[in-house]
DNA sequence: TCAATAGTTGACTATTTTACTCGGATATTG
DNA sequence: CAATATCCGAGTAAAATAGTCAACTATTGA
């Protein structure tokens, strides 16, 4: 279960124009210097991140992008749905032939995945542009976590 | 972003064999023909399942496999790790060459990712085998979620 | 002891997804 | 009109996933 370059890149680069200053327009040249992102897959990006309203567009020498919104308007689960990452926990469509077929037909561990799901899309929803910019996760994560789950923590997460 | 059939058909097994009795075996037959996964696409995880010391097996006639403790001291994510399935948010590795360039070296959605790879292993290190047996999983989960929340984790989640 | 059952093992292949690249078109500025 | 930049569709290479295959070993019961 790993997180691509497609969203990780979205990111990076709407975090990179939130840096900047709202008045000018930042290119993708600019971005990809700064972020070693190729200049076509930033194009392909930034295509599907206008199109969901995200960031508007200035032609011609001198344009680039700008956010269409306030930062702290921004979550970054909009970024990720603008470019197509979603979280597939579950194959369990209505009438498929997959993976629900334990106990008489019902699907013990659908609820599972459902529920991590869930708790990860509630996290998403809950961080926004700015936070990231201003370094405020932490808060959004949690804090006391015991001695003893830390070690497995990092294991699974890698 | 997505879990594939290795972690999930690893957890569906799992859950098979403690809704059986302890005493006797469950044949990867039986479970192959209960979930619809192949046989030897089961065998393959049951290999790193018994090496993680998950199962125990039985050969032989009225052979299979048990679980080598009881279903509430196992938890999914060691089941996920047993059979390689790790949550990867970051490409952040110390002096990589990706993606850690913007703001002066400091990397502000590493952060990020890894506070969404916590949360998730946070998750699932609270949930046992026996809570997904007994569907004691939306307790686990949060429960009041905002009316208009609901609509965009439909959308994140998929 | 023999046949059937069931786990053990390594290697191999097909499919799908990801992560890109390429070529050219269009708009804007100086 | 030339340089800069966004727009757009299509195509490709590499990697990960999902699953297969063949052969071997241990155990049980007739």
């Amino acid at each position: 279960m790993k997180l691509g370059t497609k969203g990780r890149y979205a990111v990076m680069s709407m975090v990179d124009i939130a840096c900047h200053d709202d008045k000018e327009a930042v290119s993708l040249n600019d971005i990809a210097t700064r972020t070693e992102i190729s200049l076509p897959y930033l194009e392909q990006l930034f295509m599907k991140l206008r199109k969901s309203g995200l960031v508007t567009s200035v032609r011609g020498p001198g344009g680039g992008y700008k956010l269409a919104r306030p930062s702290n308007n921004i979550r970054i689960s909009d970024i990720l749905l603008a470019v197509d990452v979603q979280i597939h926990t579950t194959r369990c469509e209505p009438n498929s032939a997959m993976g629900c077929r334990i106990n008489h037909g019902r699907c013990l561990t659908h609820d599972l995945w459902d529920a991590m799901g869930r708790q990860m899309a509630l996290f998403l929803n809950s961080v926004t542009l700015e936070d990231v910019v201003q370094g405020r996760l932490i808060e959004k994560s949690m804090h006391h976590v015991k001695k003893e789950e830390q070690e497995n923590i990092l294991k699974v997460v890698s």
